[in-house]
DNA sequence: ATCGCCATGTAATGTTATTACATCAATTGC
DNA sequence: GCAATTGATGTAATAACATTACATGGCGAT
């Protein structure tokens, strides 16, 4: 299968996050795709979601905010748990994976006879130069 | 020092949150309070900060919701990165701790020099009931 | 008593996300 | 060809979550 071929919609959303040098809201990407056409919430929303879906875009839930997924790997397998530190003072994402983490939880979570879909790890704190 | 009297707001908010079966957003708990007069979403609010600081509840981001600790340990000393569980049938959270994570997240977190002030680490997916 | 501090009350507004309904284009099956 | 289906799109309205701004009231310290 593969990451099918994006619509326009979803080209432009894609293309406002990766030049983006951070997250942007939704309401951020609308308002830099209005001289593309766009004019409500739901066109953002749509393509997100589909963004997220092929996960070439993540969600920082707590920001309420999206940024193009910085792997360099294909998109098409499963790359397991992502995380993410957040600068609060320059805003700087960084994604990151550990497997380490992600065997640890599993277990964790198997202790549970808890089904995860979904994990969310974000740090928020400050980075290097921001310290 | 350790945790303040609380205020009467505060008691009211800790209290719904408290008898709740499940994570509540502020605007739930406005509702469940306005019988003790509670008006605006700022009087949750407000009381939500205090509670959040004082480390009698958690805010689910995942979520946009808040939940009463669990933990059955004093409130007064860290007790470092919290993780939740939320089953997405029965709305379920399960609040849990490891130590493991914590230092493996502490070692990568640092390698990027970077301060950590709060870690959310949310698992969604479903639980022994609802797989 | 006056000041400062903090909790509170109220209104208005800002931000994020969804629902509902209509249209359009490409594909499929007859 | 031409319904029927499917998926993308457009638009408006509304819902859900959160904050700003400003006014008031209680209470302890000087």
């Amino acid at each position: 299968m593969g990451t099918p071929q994006l619509t326009k919609n979803q080209s432009l959303v894609m293309g406002a996050l990766a030049h983006s040098d951070g997250p942007m809201s939704a309401y951020t990407i609308l308002d830099k795709l209005r001289d593309h056409g766009f004019r409500a919430p739901l066109q953002v929303y749509r393509a997100l979601d589909k963004l997220l879906e092929y996960g070439l875009v993540h969600r920082l839930e707590s920001l309420n905010a999206f940024v193009a997924c910085t792997c360099p790997q294909d998109h098409d397998h499963e790359h397991g748990v992502t995380a993410f530190t957040i600068c609060e003072g320059c805003g700087q994402v960084t994604e990151f994976h550990d497997e380490a983490i992600e065997q640890r939880l599993s277990t964790l979570v198997r202790a549970q006879s808890f089904k995860t879909e979904k994990t969310t790890i974000e740090i928020r704190g400050h980075c290097k130069s921001c310290a």
